[in-house]
DNA sequence: GCGATCACGGTACTGGGTACCGTCTAGGCT
DNA sequence: AGCCTAGACGGTACCCAGTACCGTGATCGC
C-alpha cells in the first residue's frame, strides 16, 4: 500500500506539530515521536530542526543547477528565465503546504534566515554559471552578480506575491513572473539577446545640446564608418 | 587609566579565543572568563556567540538609515552612494581586524549566515527608503528591491575585494568603490540624476550606420534647439 | 544616610546537535 | 542453508548555546 517513507512521514508530522503548537513549542522529539522514529533519524534525515521545514531545497538546487549547465552565452537569457521558472513552479505544485511554511517562516526569525541561506545558494549558483557566460574574468564578476541578484529578486517577488495571495492562480503567477523576467532583463545586460552576438553594442554618447553634438559629429561619423 | 568598556574586553577576548583555537572550540565561558565578566553579562551584550563578531553592526544600520533619511528623490543617488560608502569607510577604519574577521567567517558557516542576515538587513533599509522615493507604489516594489540589491551588491563585491587584499589601499578601495557605483547606476535606474528633475531625461537613439545618423540629425538639432 | 534602581554574577534548566554503541535486517557468497 | 558484511535504526550519554530567576553590591537621588 505504498508505505510513505520514514522522510515524508517525518515532514508530515513536523508541519503537524508546527501548526498545532508554533515551531519554537515542539521539539524534534515530539517530532519524531509522532513519526514513529528515534530523534537519530530525524538528524540522520534533516540536518537541523530549521531543515526540515524546507524539505525540497537540495533536489530544486540540483534542478536548476541542470538547467543552467545546459544554456550557452546564445541562450543565456531564456535559460535563467527558465532556471528561475522552475522554483516558481515547484512552490505551484506544492500549492497549499507552501503558504502554510510561508506563514510559519514570516513569524519565526530562525526560519526566515534559514530560508534567506537558501536563496543565498540560488544566487550563487546563477552567479557561478552566468560568469562563466561572461568569461569568468574578474571584470565581469560584478555584472554577474548584479544580473543573478536581479534575476532572483524578480523572481521572489513574484512568488512572494502568490504566496500572500495577491495572485490568485498559477497562470497569474506565470504571467506576472514573465513581465518580472522582463523588467529584469530591461534592467541588466545579460548575454543572448538578439543580435548582440552579431555586432557589437553601440557607446552611449550623452549629447545635452547643439554644441556638443557639433563637437562630437565628427568622431561619431567615424565610428559608423 | 581609560580601562576598556565590558562590552570592548568581550569582543577581544573573543577575536583572541577565535583565533587562538577557532570558533567552534571556543566557548561562550570561555570568552566570558578571558573577558572577566560572568557569562550571564556576555549575553546581556550580545543576543549570541555568532553577534559578537560583528559587534558594530546594530551602529552601523542606524547610521546608514540616518543618512537615506536625510536625503530627498532629488538627491538620491548621492544618497544612497554615500550610505553604502559609509559601511566601507566603517570597514576600512577597522583596518586588520575587519580582515580577520574576513578570514574567520569565511572557514565558519554559521557566521557567513549570521553576516548574510546583516547584509539583508542593509537591503531592506535601502529598499525602504528607494521604495519611498519611488511613490511607495506596490508596482515600485520591484524596481526598489532591484535598485537596493544592486547597490549592496556593488558596495559588497568592491569590500569583499579589499578584504582579500586585491586592494591594498584604502584610497584604491574608495576608488574601485566609485567605480562599482558607477556601474551600478548604469544598470539601474535611479531618480535623482543629473538635470533629472530640471529637464527631461534624453532619449536613446540607437544608431547603427552612417545612414542612421543621416536621417535622424535633423530631429535630433530640433531637440537640442 | 537611606531606600530604589540597575548592572552584575551564579545557578539551574531546556533543548538542539553530536558521538558512540548495540541490534536488527537485507542481501551476497560459498 | 548457513555465514558474513553493510547499512539503517534506536537508545544513551554528553556538550553547549540560550533563558529564567535570584541574590548581591554599587550608584544615585532625596
Amino acid at each position: 500500500m505504498a508505505e510513505p517513507s520514514a522522510r515524508e512521514r517525518i515532514v508530515d508530522a513536523a508541519f503537524e506539530l508546527f501548526a498545532e503548537r508554533g515551531y519554537d513549542a515542539t521539539t524534534v522529539e515530539d517530532i519524531a515521536a509522532r513519526a514513529g522514529v528515534g530523534r537519530t533519524t530525524f538528524f540522520r534525515q534533516f540536518r537541523s530542526k530549521e531543515h526540515v521545514v524546507f524539505p525540497d531545497h537540495e533536489q530544486l538546487l540540483t534542478a536548476i543547477a541542470a538547467r543552467l549547465a545546459t544554456a550557452t552565452p546564445r541562450t543565456a537569457v531564456v535559460g535563467v528565465s527558465e532556471a528561475a521558472g522552475l522554483v516558481l513552479q515547484h512552490y505551484l505544485d506544492e500549492g497549499e503546504r507552501a503558504r502554510r511554511r510561508y506563514r510559519l517562516t514570516r513569524t519565526v526569525p530562525a526560519l526566515q534566515e534559514r530560508e534567506r541561506a537558501g536563496i543565498r545558494q540560488y544566487e550563487r549558483t546563477f552567479t557561478r554559471h552566468i560568469h562563466g557566460w561572461l568569461g569568468g574574468t574578474p571584470e565581469s564578476l560584478l555584472r554577474a552578480e548584479l544580473i543573478a541578484n536581479a534575476v532572483v529578486t524578480g523572481h521572489n517577488h513574484v512568488l512572494r506575491a502568490w504566496l500572500r495571495g495577491h495572485l490568485a492562480t498559477a497562470g497569474e503567477a506565470r504571467r506576472a513572473f514573465r513581465a518580472a523576467m522582463a523588467e529584469v532583463e530591461s534592467h541588466v545586460d545579460l548575454p543572448g539577446r538578439e543580435g548582440a552576438a552579431a555586432d557589437p553594442l553601440p557607446a552611449v554618447l550623452v549629447v545635452r545640446d547643439a554644441a556638443d553634438l557639433d563637437r562630437l559629429l565628427p568622431q561619431i561619423r567615424d565610428l559608423l564608418a
